[in-house]
DNA sequence: CCTTGAATGCAATATAGTTGCATATCGTAG
DNA sequence: CTACGATATGCAACTATATTGCATTCAAGG
C-alpha cells in the first residue's frame, strides 16, 4: 500500500516503473506538477524551473512529451493556445473536469462529483476507440471578477 | 417561425441581426460550416474556401473571431493544436460532445444524450462566472481503426 | 570505471494565430 | 444613383507555441 501522505510522491520510482531513466530534469518537472494545485504549461513548468537552475525549454517539451506517452502525466486543452500538464488520473486522483479562466489563463482542477456523468453508453456504443475524455469549464474565475469589479 | 428545411440558411439575416455587414466572404465561411458535418479548423476553412477563389488566411481568421464573439459560431479545443469551429448550439441545434481522432486530426458531433450530464449543481455553486461547458472525447475514429488493422 | 543507448542542449524550422497599416467594399444619407 | 464614412480585406511582418536534427552529455548495467 501506498503511503498516504501524498499519492505521488516516489517519482523515481515511478519513472523506473515505466521502464524511463530517472534524470534531475524529469523529476524536478513531477516535482513542479505536484506542487502545483493545477495544470500548468509548458512555458509555466519551464519558467518554474528556470529559476532554480537552467533547463532547455525544448527538454521541457520532450519530457512531458514522454511522461504523457506512458501515463505518468495527462495533457489537456486549455480554452487558450498552450497545452496544460497534470498529473495523470488513478485511483488516488480521479478524473475530473478543469476550470479555464479566459482572463487570466489559469486552470484549476474541480471536483468529480462537481459535473456527474454516464459514459457507460457512450463506452457501449462508440464505433470507434475512447482514449480519453475531457470535460472544460471556460469563463472567469473568482479572482478576475473581483479585479474587474474594481476597474469599473 | 423559422423554415424547417435547415436550422441555419438565411446567413445574411443571421449577420444582419448581429449587426455586421454582410460580405461575400463571411457568407462562404458560414456555407462551408453549414456543408460541414464536423467543426473545422481555420486552415480547414481557408483550403475550402481557397478552391472557389481566394482568400486571406487572415481574413479567415478575423471572419472566426467576429462571428464568435457575436455567438455566431463556437470555437471548440480539439486534442490538437489548432481551434475547431461550428454553428454555435441554438434551440435547434443544441450543445453536445464532440469527438477528435488524434490519427486524422477530424472531429465530430455527438448526440447531446450520448453523454448526459447534469449542470446544475456546478452552475449554482461555481464561484466564478461560467461561460461555455466542453466536452471532447480523443481517440481514434472507426476509419482509422479500420486502415490501422490494413497496415498490420 | 567503461560502454552504450537514452537524455539534453542548441539552432533551425514548423504551425497556428495576431497586428499594423494601406486599400477596397458595404451600407446609408442625400 | 452617388458619395461618404465606417468597416472589411489583403499583405507583410510578427508573436507564441511546439517540433526536428544533430552534436554532446549523462544514466544504468556490466
Amino acid at each position: 500500500m501506498k503511503s498516504n501522505t501524498s499519492p505521488h510522491r516516489d517519482f523515481a520510482a515511478l519513472l523506473t516503473d515505466a521502464g524511463l531513466a530517472v534524470t534531475t530534469n524529469r523529476l524536478r518537472v513531477l516535482e513542479v506538477l505536484d506542487g502545483s494545485l493545477s495544470p500548468l504549461s509548458a512555458g509555466d513548468i519551464h519558467r518554474t524551473l528556470a529559476r532554480s537552475s537552467s533547463v532547455n525549454r525544448v527538454t521541457v517539451y520532450r519530457i512531458l512529451e514522454r511522461l504523457v506517452r506512458h501515463g505518468i502525466l495527462e495533457r489537456l486543452s486549455s480554452g487558450g493556445r498552450a497545452f496544460h500538464y497534470g498529473l495523470a488520473a488513478d485511483t488516488d486522483h480521479p478524473p475530473h473536469p478543469h476550470f479555464y479562466c479566459t482572463r487570466c489563463g489559469q486552470m484549476d482542477c474541480l471536483s468529480p462529483a462537481s459535473l456527474p456523468m454516464d459514459t457507460t453508453w457512450l463506452r457501449r456504443t462508440f464505433p470507434g476507440r475512447i482514449d480519453k475524455i475531457e470535460i472544460r469549464i471556460d469563463g472567469i474565475c473568482k479572482n478576475c471578477l473581483r479585479k474587474m469589479k474594481l476597474e469599473t
